[in-house]
RNA sequence: UGGCCCGUGGUCGAAUUGGCAAGACGCUGGGUUCUGGCCCCAGAGGUUCUAGGUUCGAGUCCUAGCGGGCCAGCCA
């Protein structure tokens, strides 16, 4: 079976937009503030916004947001671009918000001439106060109702420079108490004297975000104008400044998705600032910060980066990603692309008593078996050798399949050897093991064929190399660095961990990735090939434990128990209608939702008076009218006819349904509609008796599995009928039909 | 507390728009192996938050509840 491509809410509305003749085009806009380096957080947006661009053949420029210059430098901007390609992703063009600041400029003035927008000169805190609370109204500014001419005035002296940062501010005129807070006049310009890194000293009034950054994307021709969640609020006010500005539809529309968050992972951009200008981290790039930069130093690539993102997918529901799956995409990454190496990071010397020779050149390929590539390198064998602590025991434990007194293992590419004996200091520490190695296993095997319990990678003491190699763990323990108050103390002091290991003679001067066997990937740092970071450990199914492995479990909240159903409105007007309803036969969930629902319960009497039957209308209209406004087109004789037509069986429910979703957007006669779209029910029984037969042919083996035990099948050849019958077949009809074949 | 958004195996997420609850990570067991890696096979794990309702049929629509998130910057 053709697997479905898995797909995510903005790529369906894209391609619906394409198919319905919407948008001949795709544009988007990655808009970040120059006022700090990308993180992982960045590299979602820029993937969803060039990926998405890239992938209908459209456009994504790269904005820089830059409407507050006391936050932004330039400094930042040459990073942001190096940042965003090295992610591998090109930018139709780079633009700035500030390059439209004469136009921004244009269309304020145009709003305060037309009355939409005010200069406040309350101070902050008086705007503060008078916003208002989530729970009650905001109070005007007594400067709400100044002339347009008064108020351009003003607007020009600002725009001036005739008044001090904080005098005043251009307010849009919306709706000091809409429940949406953000409606509430917001602001548009501010004063500020102060130099921006582009402008310079050109203004001193500088736009708000909410008023800049959807004008920009209208001006620029974008969309889908792609952010997070928490601008969810701002789309309302996105809106209206862009209607307000005239732009016509198609015109851009903001989609928000949830911000990434990775388990362990801090992506605050004013934390890891901190986190620099305290000197905790090494700077913007430190290998353990989740910037790209950091990402970038540690040795993570690109391509991991996309495939992460791509694989934690795109929604609305806000979640926090598990750091395995991170581990697990940045090994699978580099398994085909780093040559094996060996080191040592805990050496423990092994001699080996029976050997005779100097140092032996052994050949040692750079791919396991699996990597269909060539090369390798040649790698000293010799009498001291020196191999993981960790996989000496002197007593193993339960399938042990490393060195153990008496226990014969391989050392990767050379030879098989035997622990003979433990040699210790006074203090009982373990200096050194004495073994014998097998002359006949050259290579890792012996010639008669047997089997050793396991593998461990080891260097030649007489011809290693000391090579710095630096293990990191995550600066935070906890889940969500970000959720937490005094996150300064949950730094890990061993985030980083500096060691010097043993290295074989290949590893001496090599620049890129790596992987050290049994031990992980690394990578050497760009500015100096002389360190080796750890990009990740390799999996392990050893020692492990799995309470590490995944977040901590959300704690399903113990449910309380559901109160004793009671639909019985409190309003006394909306209970005694409630009591009416009930009393003319109307169920009681049905009852409840239409006594306090004016709209809804004006819609219904005025439709049982059009002759519609009271129950199935009162029904269609509870259930399917729900959270709506208005009602469109609808009216009540429509209605009533519609609920008249499905109550003779003309149409199904299906049908009635797509009548009713017509009549709200279009209006008109509902059987001509049924009659036009082809729904009138087909209740023929040998029709529908060849399409059940058809399509039970069809499928032999769900027929199979059905008759096995599988009823949920049912559904599916019901829907298989619906389907073939343009959804006009009478459901029940094809279910009897169907069970009389298949039970 | 008002408005809005969101609840799908442990985690992230699909579901032909009302018709078979995908896939990946993780977990368990097995195979393979000169990496306790990779790869291969099998398996466990679900009242799709809860309770009602509409419907032939609900993860999807309606109502209520529960839980989480966002909004009261002259930040973005």
């Amino acid at each position: 079976m053709a697997e479905r491509e898995s797909s995510n809410f903005i790529r369906d509305i894209i391609r619906t937009d394409l198919a319905t003749g919407k948008w001949g085009r795709v544009q988007t806009r990655f808009p970040p503030e120059p006022n700090g380096y990308l993180h992982l957080g960045h590299a979602k947006a820029i993937c969803v916004d060039f990926g998405l661009a890239a992938e209908f053949e459209g456009l994504c420029n790269l904005r820089l947001d830059d409407t507050n210059p006391v936050a932004e430098d330039d400094e930042f901007v040459k990073a942001i671009e190096e940042d965003v390609r090295w992610l591998g992703f090109e930018w139709g063009g780079v633009f700035h918000a500030s390059d439209y600041f004469d136009q921004l400029y244009e269309i304020a003035e145009s709003l305060v001439a037309r009355g939409l927008a005010y200069v406040d000169e309350q101070s902050g805190d008086e705007i503060r106060k008078n916003r208002g609370t989530v729970t009650e109204p905001g109070t005007p500014s007594p400067y709400r109702d100044r002339s347009p001419a008064e108020n351009l005035e003003r607007l020009r002296e600002m725009k001036a420079g005739k008044h001090p940062d904080g005098a005043m501010v251009l307010r849009a005129k919306i709706d000091m108490a809409a429940d949406n807070m953000i409606l509430r006049d917001p602001l548009m310009y501010r004063i500020r004297h102060a130099s921006h890194h582009r402008t310079g000293d050109a203004w001193c009034i500088y736009p708000m975000y909410d008023y800049a950054h959807g004008l920009s994307d209208a001006i620029e021709g974008v969309t889908h104008s792609i952010c997070t969640l928490e601008f969810d609020n701002n789309r309302a006010v996105y809106d209206w400044f862009v209607e307000k500005a005239g732009f016509e539809e198609p015109r851009t529309h903001q989609y928000e998705m949830a911000r990434l968050k990775l388990q362990h992972v801090m992506l605050s951009k004013r934390r890891l600032k901190k986190l620099v200008t305290d000197g905790i981290v090494d700077g913007w790039d430190d290998p353990r910060m989740p910037t790209i930069s950091g990402l970038r130093r540690l040795g993570v690539r690109p391509s991991a980066i996309r495939a992460f993102i791509d694989r934690t997918g795109v929604a609305r529901a806000d979640s926090l990603v598990a750091r395995d799956l991170w581990d697990s995409v940045i090994r699978d990454d580099l398994n085909a692309e780093a040559p094996r190496r060996m080191a040592v990071l805990d050496p423990i010397e092994i001699e080996i008593a029976n050997w005779d020779g100097g140092i032996e050149w052994l050949d040692a390929p750079d791919w396991p078996h699996d990597i269909p590539k060539d090369g390798s390198r040649k790698l000293p064998f010799s009498k001291t050798l020196y191999i993981e602590r960790e996989d000496f025991a002197e007593q193993p434990p339960k399938k042990w399949k490393r060195l153990a007194p008496g226990v014969e293992v391989r050392l990767r590419y050379g030879y098989l050897v035997t622990c003979d004996q433990v040699v210790k200091d006074d203090s009982g520490r373990i200096v050194k093991l004495v073994c014998s190695y097998d002359p006949e296993s050259k290579g890792g095997n012996a010639p008669d064929g047997r089997k050793v319990g396991g593998t461990l990678h080891w260097v030649s003491a007489e011809a290693c190399e000391d090579i710095e190699v630096r293990l990191y763990k995550p600066l935070f323990t906890v889940d969500s660095p970000d959720a937490e108050e005094d996150w300064e103390s949950l730094l890990d002091p061993e985030s980083r961990v500096v060691i010097t290991a043993k290295a074989e003679p290949a590893l001496q001067g090599a620049t890129g990735h790596f992987q050290l066997e049994r031990l992980g990937y690394f990578a050497t740092d760009p500015d100096d090939a002389s360190i080796f970071h750890r990009v990740v450990q390799l999996k392990s199914s050893w020692g492990k434990k799995p309470a590490e492995t995944a977040p901590a479990p959300r704690k399903k909240p113990a449910q309380k128990p559901a109160v004793a159903a009671d639909y019985r409105p409190e309003d006394a007007a909306a209970a005694a209608r409630f009591d009416t309803l009930v009393a003319e036969g109307i169920s009681e969930p049905i009852a409840g939702v239409l006594a306090p629902n004016a709209l809804l319960d004006a819609l219904y009497v005025s439709a049982l008076a059009a002759g519609a039957p009271a129950v199935p209308l009162a029904n269609l209209i509870a259930s399917e009218l729900g959270p709506r406004d208005g009602l469109g087109q609808l009216t009540p004789e429509a209605l009533a006819a519609l609920v008249l037509l499905a109550d003779s069986d003309a149409v199904n429910s299906n049908g009635a349904k797509e009548v009713l979703d017509v009549l709200i957007a279009h209006g008109g006669e509902p059987e001509a509609i049924v009659d036009a779209r082809g729904l009138r029910q087909v209740s023929d029984t040998n029709k529908l008796g060849d399409m059940v037969d058809e399509v039970l042919g069809a499928f032999p083996d769900r027929v199979e599995a059905y008759k096995g035990g599988r009823k949920g099948l049912k559904g599916f050849f019901v829907g298989q009928v619906m389907q073939r019958s343009q959804g006009t077949a009478n459901p029940q009809l094809v279910q009897k039909l169907l069970a009389e074949r298949l039970d």
